[in-house]
DNA sequence: ACCGATTTGTGGCGTTGTGCAACGTATCAC
DNA sequence: GTGATACGTTGCACAACGCCACAAATCGGT
């Protein structure tokens, strides 16, 4: 219930403009001008202070085919970039994303065993610390992203609950904040996958969403309500693991009886087919392959199931499309019609008459892209907490060691 | 990805004052001062404007026992109203409700069978024609909310499947809006019941919560996801109803099994106490006397039913209230504990340890609340749609011929 | 009963951001 | 080259809010 003012408009526009550069990549002015229904001086205005504040760069208008003064191109500025971390079983992942989507680098730590918060806020670090030159010759870094494989409190990016990680009440950003010096914010995995599905993969434009990714150690999911990402009350929402779809006895990571994550495993598909383990694109190639016809019961068992939690959602949520990641994205290319089928079995005809079942596009990237885009939210929301910078293609570092310096 | 400019600055500001007046009742212009954060000034502008739409009125200030000035109250205007329409199996009711949510009237149409959508029609033109002259001389009408039992379609009102009444595709909005002449829009009864329970029942100030409500006729309801009423892409949302909870073979409405429609009745509750008919209350407090075990049986299985399905919504959406109407709120009543407890045994602790389960507040006037939210919702986004008028008493109805007119 | 302190309404002025209109400019088609 | 088209640029007007100074109304204390 706030009211707004003069710098709420400006923020709010500044906003919308670099969002879309944001979202939808690299746009000319006037086309700027038509999406927002904003005046062309205003366009013009409000670029002029983003690219002053180095969030965006105007290029030479590429060759259209259109009659009439050509539009430049505005496009994000490649200086600016976030960091994302991914704390996992076996290894912790930290990248430079740009702004732009892309992602400059990707640094794979394996760790022996499942790390501790403290090692993995360490390694995190180190790393960290040592990309520091590039990160300081090269880019403006505007904080830290952390996708955790558990359930995380919104507001302080404490770590509730990471079962497979063994932590419990871990105060995770707040370590990595200490230990680096940039703002972190943390989140669910499976909930930083749905917001990265939709504005960079197969949600694109779309408000409402279901993502569900099955993982060697659980079902995690997160959704799009309203064009919003739903966090719940304090960020636990997303569990569709958890949801009950069977009478059986089979226990989950969190101890429940007879819910989809006990009863959809990719470690029974492993087992089924013979394999001691696999990537998500090899089970699925496997999978395809595959015609004995035990592997085939056990594909249709968990299909069945899986529809099950897929109709329950889709009747609660009516959504436009669902995501399936992960093994569960192999469950779906082996029989998409019979998963079809199964949900439509399970589901009100309205509901399910508007819903699209799809594979999860963003691979190995889609992690360090969710987690890149909580860290850019707040510089989204509010382009003017960057303070301006004079464009110059060298920040002033001069006292950097390293004699390399290009003029 | 709307730019806004100054008009939309001052819409949403009289937006967000009218809507704090309408939702929090009565406040002083220092309080909304201090709550919008709007500066004294600005507020006195907005009220004045609404004012002089005749959308609120400015009240001589009550005597706090404060130093300074007092300050005038303001009110939402009294005349300003919205009419509600509710079919049922058994009736269709028609109501008149106050911007300050207060129901002015209502009457309730009993129909010998499920009326048509054309019978549900004429009956409410035919109230609302009877109403017509208390409704010009005394308010001015808004428009016309319509709570439906059924799925409806949210952007042009079309009745999907309303299963209880045997409607399907029909067009109901567009047929009461020209039967009667006023703008109608029309959503599902349970969603309007999450929005009427959230902003005046049992979640005032909650930004996450589920509403489900037991009825003669089945299971529906409806959420508030991050504050905003969730309604999924086509308007069908919360759907709670249609989730499994059991692998039985008994059918719902929808022809779905082992749903908790399905499991969950008034009927066998009534069946099981030996009783024809009973109003919420009456089932209530039947329930709570009875001592049969066979009652207690009963009772037991749908808890533990309702259980699965409320755990199943509550892992996914992380709400902070579960507000339950109707029967269910029967069940609640009877056995708190038990609800409680069987729903941590199927919900994550996390998400089931800021949750709670509460009784709706509002009875008999909840539908009419909601179905008149929904047609005050346009005017609350944009208060400038109402023109202004001259805040005399009597609206300037003069040379309206005193005879019927036939149109 | 009076007076200072406090809070708030009121009115004038300044700031700010956007829309608008006129003009300049770059491209395409002929 | 010339006209048409589309777009950037510039100066100006308008609208809305914040700020400030002053007035009004209330409370508490002497």
């Amino acid at each position: 219930m706030q009211g707004s003012s003069h710098d709420d408009v400006r923020r709010h526009n500044l906003s919308v403009v670099l969002r879309l550069v944001h979202r939808s990549g690299a746009a000319s002015r006037s086309q700027l001008t038509r999406v927002t229904g904003l005046n062309r001086s205003t366009i013009a205005a409000l670029v002029a202070e983003l690219a002053e504040r180095g969030l965006v760069v105007e290029r030479e208008p590429s060759s259209t085919n259109q009659v009439g003064r050509p539009s430049p191109i505005v496009c994000v500025s490649e200086q600016v970039v976030a960091l994302a971390v991914n704390p996992e079983i076996d290894a912790v992942t930290i990248g430079i994303v740009g702004l732009d989507g892309q992602v400059h680098r990707r640094v794979r730590y394996p760790t022996d065993q499942s790390p501790s918060v403290l090692e993995a806020v360490n390694i995190a670090a180190a790393v960290i610390d040592g990309m520091r030159g590039e990160l300081t010759a090269k880019f403006r870094v505007v904080g830290i992203g952390v996708a955790v494989p558990g359930l995380v409190r919104a507001h302080d990016g404490l770590v509730r609950h990471a079962p497979h990680l063994g932590w419990v009440d871990e105060p995770l950003a707040e370590m990595l904040e200490a230990a680096t010096g940039y703002p972190v914010l943390a989140a669910n995995d499976a909930s930083l996958g749905a917001m990265a599905e939709r504005f960079f993969g197969a949600g694109k434009g779309i408000t409402d969403l279901i993502y569900l990714n099955g993982g060697a150690s659980g079902i995690g999911g997160g959704m799009i309500v309203g064009g919003a990402p739903a966090g719940g009350i304090a960020g636990y929402a997303g569990e569709f693991g958890h949801t009950r779809v069977s009478a059986s006895d089979r226990v989950d990571s969190a101890g429940l009886r007879g819910t989809l994550e006990a009863e959809v495993t990719r470690r029974e598909l492993l087992e089924v087919l013979g394999l001691a383990g696999a990537d998500a694109d090899e089970l699925e190639q496997a999978l395809l392959a595959a015609t004995a016809p035990e592997v085939r019961a056990e594909v249709n068992r968990q299909i069945d199931h899986l529809a099950v939690a897929l109709a329950g959602a889709i009747n609660i949520l009516n959504p436009q499309l669902v995501v399936l990641g992960g093994f569960l994205a192999a469950l779906l290319a082996v029989d998409p019609q019979r998963l079809r089928t199964a949900v439509a079995s399970h589901s009100l005809d309205a509901a399910f008459g508007s819903v699209r079942l799809s594979a999860a596009e963003l691979g190995s990237n889609l992690l360090m892209i969710g987690a890149a885009e909580l860290a850019f939210e707040g510089l989204l929301d509010d382009p003017a907490v960057l303070p301006p910078v004079r464009p110059a293609v060298v920040p002033a570092e001069a006292p950097t060691a390293s004699g390399a310096e290009s003029a």
